[in-house]
DNA sequence: CTGAAAGCGCTTACAG
DNA sequence: CTGAAAGCGCTTACAG
């Protein structure tokens, strides 16, 4: 391995000369640096990374912690992961992806052992645990997902309040006067996704305020199941004119539950969903939707990590992203 | 922060007891033992990882080199993903998620900056031109995808070859005459996507063999093209009985395709895919297939890859895992 | 503008 | 069974 000392050698000058040449930190003489750079070109020198942050308590490198559940929308983590991967890379640090599925106990190990100089944690429940062990751990970290208390983190996360009522006024504005909303399954409120709750208590609110029907449902979040109980849900309302989805699995199933009651969008069935972009081309989802954002809500909380690990931070952070309707046409007037 | 210092002091022994009490690499007296235990309980020790590294040259992190392509199936990419990360916690080692679009100059980097004991490379294509640079770098690799030459690296992929066979071995014993093969578009091919053409000739090879007639086809992987490009495929061969995808957009663009034109499965037309199991399942894909096993690759290479660093791995190896069809009732005898 | 030296927090021969 | 010391490859005051 070529080390610092090799450079120093071959360029005739002190380690300490290399190391600011590399660093910039105290002016060089320009030959002396010119034959610096030729000489860590030639040697195809880099710096030791873990030498480096033994150094300056530095290390360059973040931690992302996600969550999997079984029961959950896998392929929809990859786009908040490629946006907090892309952006650290860009500013300069690579990330450590932590899939394992005690949360605490990786974010303890890896603060401790100083790794990384701060933590992005994705999917965060109302009731966190992992939120306690990083607020006293030596690292700043940011959230994506707003939990009950964000004291002391940077919180980024879609206004799925807004996103509730918006969906509601969109609907109602265009004469609808009773809708339903499929939301996630029952057992991911209880594991603390309050996104689905916020959504569905902004949505109930509004119809309430503007006087329209709002019948609000759990489907389950994958097949046969959402399928049956989406079919069920038509069923036992017939005169509902307008369909909410904050449920991924419901928006992909809901194409042929739809075609088999020969249901047609917009003119039988008016159609929002709560979805990222990607998502929706990728499976050919012909509904208006609700960006979910991911991957800019990755990246902010990325640049805001970095902004405090670099001091550049004033103070903490909680960034609502303010919904945005995608039209697809699946939405218009209620049928005569 | 607690050092290796501290513990010494506090448990009144040196600096290198407490090190092996932590390697378990020299006997330490029972007492000894239980002290210093409890004392890196109670101030909550656990090693700096830089400095290890510095003093070790090993940093239990390994490199998984992920590429995405904005035309290609993100989604699919997490399976890959999670195996990787998941087996490679089990064996004690964290994972660095490199993303970056230049993988040649993300590998040099962080090879020489001697940030990770080892790489994980997924989507690898034909020639891929990371490999010259893995092949050279001081740590060993593991591929998921098979190159055109994968010389002292480790593969790991679904053998494409066999696949081919297999779809067109089960639809022929069904009694299918004429079958259509989609494949992924052309550019996947050209960008060095071997599995698509090693399918494909597979397959054809097959068909001949067997004396029936296979149309094979590529197509876009995106709406609203993918769903053009079915549809017109079942207009130009109307006598076709049997299908077979090797795209997963396509998969998830035919329930639509061909309930617009009123066609059965399996009465009407026998199908069968190739994708993941995860992927059927969250897309309602009532389509047999063959499995692409991306969470058991993925965790195979990390297997591999271990052993290797660990100096337990014998030999390089290919390793090509043989096709499964996952029977969902989309195939069955022609209509008569 | 440059160099010699201390120090970051570990591990591991060497010595007893 | 245990300790004192050297060394891993950097950075950065300190001194000139």
């Amino acid at each position: 391995m070529v080390t610092i000392g090799d450079v120093a050698k071959a360029a005739g000058v002190s380690r300490s000369t290399v190391s600011y040449a590399l660093s910039g930190k105290r002016p060089i003489s320009p030959e002396v640096r010119d034959k610096i750079d030729s000489v860590i070109r030639s040697l195809n020198f880099t710096p030791n990374a873990g030498a480096r942050a033994l150094a300056t308590s530095q290390t360059h490198v973040i931690a992302l912690l996600a969550q999997f559940y079984a029961d959950e929308f896998a392929p929809a983590m990859m786009q908040y992961i490629l946006g907090v991967t892309d952006r650290a890379r860009d500013l300069g640090y690579d990330t450590l992806l932590v899939t394992e599925p005690d949360g605490v106990a990786a974010l303890r190990r890896i603060s401790n052992s100083r790794m990384v100089d701060g933590f992005v944690l994705l999917n965060v429940a109302e009731h966190d645990s992992r939120l306690e062990v990083l607020r006293k751990a030596g690292q700043p970290g940011a959230l994506v997902g707003l939990p009950g208390d964000p004291r002391g983190l940077d919180v980024f996360d879609l206004d799925f309040e807004a996103t509730g009522a918006l969906m509601v006024d969109h609907l109602h504005s265009l004469g609808h006067r009773e809708i339903i909303l499929v939301s996630q399954p029952q057992h991911v409120v209880e594991r603390g996704g309050a996104y689905v709750w916020r959504l569905a208590d902004a949505a109930r609110a509004r119809a309430e305020e503007l006087g329209i029907r709002l019948h609000a449902h759990h489907s389950a979040s994958s097949q046969p199941e959402v399928g049956t109980d989406l079919a069920r849900l038509l069923e036992t309302h017939p005169d509902a004119t307008g369909l909410l989805l904050n449920n991924e699995a419901a928006a992909a199933a809901l194409p042929s539950v739809l075609s088999a009651r020969s249901l047609r969008v917009p003119e039988d069935l008016s159609v929002i969903g709560r979805y990222s972009d990607d998502f929706a081309r990728t499976f050919s989802l012909p509904y208006s939707s609700v960006d979910s954002a991911a991957a800019e809500l990755g990246r902010r909380a990325v640049e805001q990590l970095v902004a405090h690990i670099q001091g550049e931070a004033d103070a903490r952070v909680v960034e609502l992203t303010p919904p945005k309707i995608l039209d697809r046409g699946s939405t218009a007037a209620p049928p005569a």
